[in-house]
RNA sequence: CGGUGAGUAGCGCAGCUUGGUAGCGCACUUGUUUUGGGUACAAGGGGUCGCAGGUUCAAAUCCUGUCUCACCGACCA
């Protein structure tokens, strides 16, 4: 490609609503510009780096025997009422009306269709496994979409769907994607961990996440400093104390405390241990409840894990906090006064909390807290389970070594669904034996256009982006300085390009009549991997230079030796 | 959806308090200059000041409404 001829977009300056790097970046080097809010356009630098690693996706997909298919992005509804999921997907779910007043959805995914397409066309347990995959547009309605193509509501995305008479066989295949999965991000040149993750609405069992490890992730992920335990925190378990609580040492006592709303305060005024303090937190309850509502205590250093508290029977899906004016008037209380002791609703205690003892927490009185309260002695203790986040330096559940926390971007997700989607829409084939059996599925995803982004947040450094070799716009830029003055470097540049086009090497060949120092600031805000400059001073000795984008390397090549240079990298 | 803030040239911003001919830097065009790291000088093109309504002789500026965008929070495959 000429950049003259080429529509390279790069700027100077930085956008000002663009907050984390891979956003900058790939706006200046000209990769995208938005549209809309969470919707971007893809510029022809940007589309080349995201069909190559649609490209990675495409071929290790196949080469698990996973076979490609493309399904419409406008889906009716009634495929969608069908599985449930009419209903109970929320607002991010798009829907449209066609001309006729006939519901559609925009799909966010493709279980239904694919599910759809499987029963009516697979008939024999003959015809299984089998696993059908596309690259295509995903539109989900996000909040809040930010950070470029990170979040965006229309996004590109793999998404592959196995199918199986039993459990065994997806297992099987179920590992092949693990390893396909692990082989993609490596092509890539991406450093990446595999995590134990929620399987959330799509529904299922088993379900692994694949992160990319960088600081403006959107997920914490907690790892074992000694095995190869690795979940994402909504997932990762909060052991019980290895010690026994122990007995009382006080007396209760009931203290006054009028400016203490939160924990910081009571510890700071009230001189207390935060590991003496207690959270309650009120949410809502689920119907069989009678009160409306149930109290979470976490311990005053710890967070709620909303997905672990929202698989407590008690609790209403989705998660919902009270609001302070149901508190007050099913409590008689505010927010910052709330505690264990003479609680009207039911209550849930972290595992940390249960080994508490001589802890202080309000007293369900406004501007009053117990201190000294003791399980058993001063109030029975409830129900415990572990509804807490993990944090860093807490024991690894696989009981080796602690953990440590990362922040990581999801870029792979994948779950054994099981039967939710095959037997809603009544999805099955004829066993051997004659017999109708309802398929057990799993599902696969990649988030193609994020694996850009992502791959920026990894690979950049002050001037720009520095691609991995494998998903790069362009492998290598030709650099010839002052060629409109010069017949001999004109000549030694369009011979090099010719050549290395030729040999099938992706090239950029910068034809612009531009300055030296304008044509390298572009070529390294644009992250290609390997430059060849030419200049009159090498010339002179039939000489070029090669200079490498990450590790700034130079040195002189004979014209002759770039082609096989180039091709040995 | 709640809180906060912003909409003025392609991008980044000033002007608004105190109403009176719309500005700066970058980018773009032309010329001269320079030529291995975003040259310098000169001349130019480009704006219904988000939109609608109101006040006024006069509105980017004051008032009302509305739309859009961003950040924080809640939420979320």
């Amino acid at each position: 490609m000429r950049s003259s001829q080429y529509l390279l977009a790069t700027q100077k300056e930085t956008p000002a609503d663009a907050e984390v790097i891979s956003h900058q970046l790939m706006l200046r080097a000209g990769l995208i510009r938005k549209l809309a809010s969470g919707l971007y356009t893809w510029l022809p630098t940007g589309l080349r780096v995201l069909n190559k690693v649609a490209g990675i996706v495409r071929d290790e997909m196949t080469r698990t025997g996973a076979i490609e298919v493309l399904m419409p992005v406008v889906q009716p509804a009634d495929l969608w009422q069908e599985s449930g999921r009419w209903e109970e997907y929320g607002p991010e779910l798009l829907r449209i009306k066609d001309r006729q007043q006939r519901d559609f959805v925009l799909g966010p995914t493709h279980e239904e269709v694919i599910t759809d397409l499987v029963k009516r066309e697979v008939s024999s347990y003959k015809q299984l496994p089998l696993n059908l995959f596309q690259i295509q547009t995903k539109f989900r309605d996000e909040i809040r979409p930010r950070f470029g193509v990170m979040r965006g509501r229309e996004f590109t995305m793999k998404d592959a769907y196995s199918f199986h008479l039993s459990h065994d066989c997806l297992e099987k295949t179920y590992q092949d994607m693990y390893q396909a999965y692990c082989n993609i991000f490596e092509r890539m040149g991406l450093e990446f961990r595999p995590v134990i993750a929620d399987t959330g609405s799509i529904g299922g069992s088993m379900s692994h996440e694949f992160h990319v490890l960088a600081q403006s992730g959107e997920d914490a992920i907690a790892f074992s400093t000694e095995s190869e335990f690795a979940a994402n925190v909504e997932m990762a378990e909060a052991l019980a104390p290895s010690t026994e609580r122990t007995g009382p040492t006080a007396q209760m006592q009931l203290v006054d405390t009028p400016h203490a709303k939160t924990i910081a305060e009571l510890v700071e005024q009230f001189n207390l241990p935060v590991e003496k303090t207690v959270k309650t937190l009120i949410v809502k309850a689920s119907d069989d409840i009678e009160a409306g509502l149930v109290a979470l205590l976490v311990r005053g250093d710890h967070e709620l894990n909303g997905v672990k508290a929202e698989k407590l029977s008690q609790v209403a899906t989705p998660l919902t906090f009270a609001s302070e004016a149901e508190i007050r008037s099913a409590l008689g209380a505010g927010p910052g006064s709330l505690g264990p002791v003479g609680l009207p609703i039911p209550l849930i205690v972290d595992r940390a909390v249960a080994a508490m003892s001589d802890f202080g927490a309000g007293a369900n009185q406004d501007d009053k807290h117990y201190f000294n309260i003791n399980w058993e002695r001063d109030v029975a203790l409830p129900q415990v389970a572990d509804i807490r986040n993990v944090q860093a330096g807490d024991p690894s559940p696989d009981g080796r070594g602690v953990l440590e926390i990362k922040r990581g971007i999801e870029v792979g997700h994948i779950f054994q669904l099981g039967d939710k989607y095959s037997k809603a829409m009544n999805c099955g084939v004829l066993t051997e034996s004659g017999k109708h059996q309802v398929l057990t599925m799993g599902c696969y995803g990649i988030g193609v256009s994020r694996i850009v982004a992502a791959a920026i947040e990894q690979n950049h450094d002050k001037f720009g982006i520095i691609w991995p070799d494998a998903i790069a716009p362009f492998r290598l830029a030709l650099i010839p300085m002052n060629m409109h003055k010069s017949h001999r470097i004109q000549e030694a540049a369009e011979k090099l390009y010719q050549q290395l086009t030729q040999a099938g090497i992706d090239v950029l060949f910068d034809d612009r009549k531009e300055r030296p120092g304008v044509m390298f600031a572009d070529m390294e805000l644009l992250g290609i991997p390997h430059h060849i400059v030419i200049g009159e001073r090498n010339l002179d000795d039939n000489r070029v230079e090669y200079k490498s984008r990450r590790s700034g390397e130079k040195h002189l090549l004979e014209l002759e030796q770039v082609l096989a240079f180039i091709q040995a990298l």
